[in-house]
DNA sequence: CTGAAAGCGCTTACAG
DNA sequence: CTGAAAGCGCTTACAG
């Protein structure tokens, strides 16, 4: 337990002040060339560091933001998360975890406590659903914030979220690109934004295709697990005229759908094509492989940071729905071996 | 952007000194009555928060954790977090957020500004795989440090691992328990801490209870995947005496021990009892759902949580191996409508 | 280009 | 029980 050393130590062994030491490690031009490296030379030998806290008291800046989720198990929470953090190391900016479990009153103990410690800015996150909120707990005074994966109704800050749209319709484009002519939507439960944001892709694609769109090809999921994926897709199998492919709204829905597939002794994707959105870990290991559209969580997570930190660099913020591009995933599911 | 509240404000407006103010606020004891009772309304009234910043200055220590992961994305993080955001947050404390993405540069430059920032403490974390390391990147002079999920070769410091020894034991009494005589063990790969644990803990229960342990019985797959837990236990069942259950190394296994044991025509649990290890989120909707060895994330998380706060408090630290019980979920694939 | 001084907002002995 | 003083380790005008 030696002693730390100071900046004061620093200065009194290269025998200048500590102004001058501090305008060294902050690399303001106007220090001599020799002194500066007298400086340097002396904070290497002490294996001197600059105290942050000192610093953050001083400079009113803590270098520091906050992730607030209400579900840290999301399933999409770690890429989100890592995302944020990648932003933020980048520039040298810490990232503080709070998990309020969905809980007012757990956030507002959070947010208080995040404020009190002086973080320039917030994230605030769902894991799990994207849906409107009202707001932070707590108001932020002069505490910058942006919305991942869920947005504010009113708030005059950014929200960040997947392009649903434009990810079903590159799922659309694929599955008529190789073919389909018959194609499904098996898509998540009604009362989410993306499955309306999904759904007008969707249909706006397989329309221009000229491709038909009878009411029995769009169905409605009541969740997003496999067990409702299995029971609607059997129930659009043994319709009169069963789909080519079915475009799933999640991984899960989509593993439900290839196993009543199966079940009926159809091929895939010989007969029904399938394929999901989410690309989570299960796709790649399904029997054949699951094609997907890919949230794009991790950029997602960065441009949050991004966009926070430039407004924490004083850049105005204003209420904005940002959309980030899905990516398509092709497996076996879509293009396999007793394929097109 | 109005101009914060501070302690001088408080004790300005109270009638009193901001040392007083400073004594109520951390409930010292030698403040009267009255004082305090008219130090807390001013405080209420003009919606006083103290600076953490200045008291972590000031007081030395910052109420601040951080976790320090090679992987951020790893399958296990997120329980593995929570549990540890769950005890900081009991005692106020603040977690921050690390991710090396296993690139030791990369961690050094993350302990480093998590030293600079003060942090009272830290949890080195796989969020992976449980494998022995050489200590953190960089020496944490007088800054305690756990190991969880992941433990130092000798470190004076504890590591929080599941114990995964009674774990198997939990599996392999189970099965013995709804009347399986040959049980097969589809161990991870040979080379995993964990898989040596399990092994002796298997072994042991089965000879205690007098059942046969043939070389055929216990095999080592290549990967964790389900592709390998497939192609295994297809060779198991091809055998010229086939098991009654298999006690799979991971819920991914098992999966692909599921699909062996149908595709060849037979039931679950009824000719075969499949149990799993992990109860990952796809346990539960497989078919039939797999019952399954739980990791004992969450708790892990805690007890981490909970063994550096006491380090902090001046807990003496040295190098322990801490085992946290699995927990048994027994599903339909071992109990099963068609089971025993 | 360099440094003396003030101060960020607290807490901690210490005196009374 | 209360407060004056010092100080945690920096940075920021400002003077020279």
């Amino acid at each position: 337990m030696s002693e730390r050393v100071t900046m004061r130590d620093v200065a009194a062994i290269a025998g200048v002040s500590s102004a001058t030491v501090s305008k060294v490690i902050n690399e303001r031009p106007d220090v001599g060339a020799e002194v500066r490296a007298r400086v340097l030379e002396t904070i290497a030998r002490l294996g001197y560091r600059p105290n942050a806290v000192a610093r953050g008291l001083r400079a009113r800046h803590t270098d520091t933001i906050a992730i607030l989720t209400d579900d840290l198990e999301g399933i999409f929470t770690n890429a989100l998360m890592r995302g944020v953090e990648d932003a933020a190391s980048a520039y040298d900016v810490s990232v503080l975890l709070a998990n309020s479990y969905g809980d007012p009153e757990k956030e507002r103990r959070h947010l208080r406590r995040l404020l009190d410690r002086q973080v320039d800015g917030l994230i605030i996150m769902s894991g799990n659903r994207v849906r409107p909120r009202s707001g932070p707990a707590l108001p932020l005074p002069g505490t910058p914030y942006v919305f991942l994966y869920e947005y504010g109704a009113a708030e005059p800050v950014p929200s960040i979220l997947p392009d649903d749209r434009s990810g079903a319709e590159l799922a659309a484009r694929h599955l008529i690109g190789i073919g389909r002519r018959r194609i499904a939507f098996l898509n998540g439960p009604a009362s989410w934004d993306a499955t309306r944001e999904r759904l007008d892709g969707f249909t706006a694609t397989i329309r221009e295709a000229g491709l038909p769109l009878e009411p029995g090809l769009v169905q409605h999921a009541s969740s997003w697990s496999p067990e409702d994926g299995f029971a609607l897709a059997t129930a659009m199998l043994t319709g009169p005229e069963p789909p080519d492919a079915i475009f799933c709204g999640s991984d899960d829905l989509a593993t439900g759908a290839m196993a009543a597939v199966l079940e009926r002794g159809l091929t895939i994707p010989g007969d029904v094509a399938v394929i999901g959105f989410d690309d989570r870990s299960l796709a790649v290991h399904q029997r054949p492989p699951l094609s997907t559209v890919a949230l794009p969580l991790h950029e997602m997570g960065k441009v949050a940071g991004g966009l926070l930190l430039a407004a924490i660099q004083g850049e105005p913020q204003r209420h904005e729905i940002i959309r980030v591009s899905c990516e398509l995933r092709i497996r076996a599911s879509t293009i396999g071996p007793d394929g097109a």
